[in-house]
DNA sequence: TGTATAATTAGACAAACATCTAAATATTAT
DNA sequence: ATAATATTTAGATGTTTGTCTAATTATACA
């Protein structure tokens, strides 16, 4: 969960999951969208695939890259817990 | 959106926010569930309210938080539209 | 086998961040 | 008015983060 926040803290690494969301883009594609040099393109793809939200597969000598949305679940998850304010609030005890 | 994926990124300020989705609390009440200072705790509450995650009520000589959830239709929003992926590509265009 | 291309790793550096203590502000009570 | 309590602001400090260049690894091609 820690991770995942940190990926997403980050305007680049965002961009760059938008990309994804449209086609699946090696390394250096996804480095030649930006003006940063790819070694630190390299540094975010990694910080997003260590939160799961992108996988890497690599084809010869390139790396391509695509989105994970399963991670999606969990965010969502965690942030509709966080929805169900105190309003209405529940018995823990089962009903029966 | 950034001061919002910002905010986030802490495990203080989940755990904040947690705690506020039981009920609201004063700064005092906050700063007292942690082992760092208050001015800290102040510090957090103040990005949090930026992101507009909670709200704060000056009561007294009491400040009470209080969590916004409005803003996670927006958080929802963007995850969701990220995970409407590639797969089933639509056309821009209007269908008559 | 040597060279070009793709990508990552290593190491350095400045900016941003979380934290602290001390001081300031605001409110309540004596 | 003075003292006590609640909170924030100011300024300092160590750590983390984003970025860079140079070097390394891995694949393709001639």
């Amino acid at each position: 969960m820690n991770s995942l926040f940190k990926a997403l803290d980050d305007p680049t690494r965002r961009q760059i999951l938008e990309m994804l969301k449209e086609k699946d883009m090696t390394a250096g594609d996804i480095a030649d969208a930006f003006t940063i040099s790819k070694p630190s393109i390299s540094h975010h793809l990694d910080l997003l695939r260590q939160a799961n939200l992108v996988i890497s597969i690599k084809e010869g000598q390139f790396v391509r890259y695509s989105l994970n949305t399963t991670v999606f679940d969990e965010l969502i998850g965690w942030v509709i817990g966080l929805s169900e304010k105190k309003s209405a609030k529940k018995k823990t005890t089962k009903s029966k």
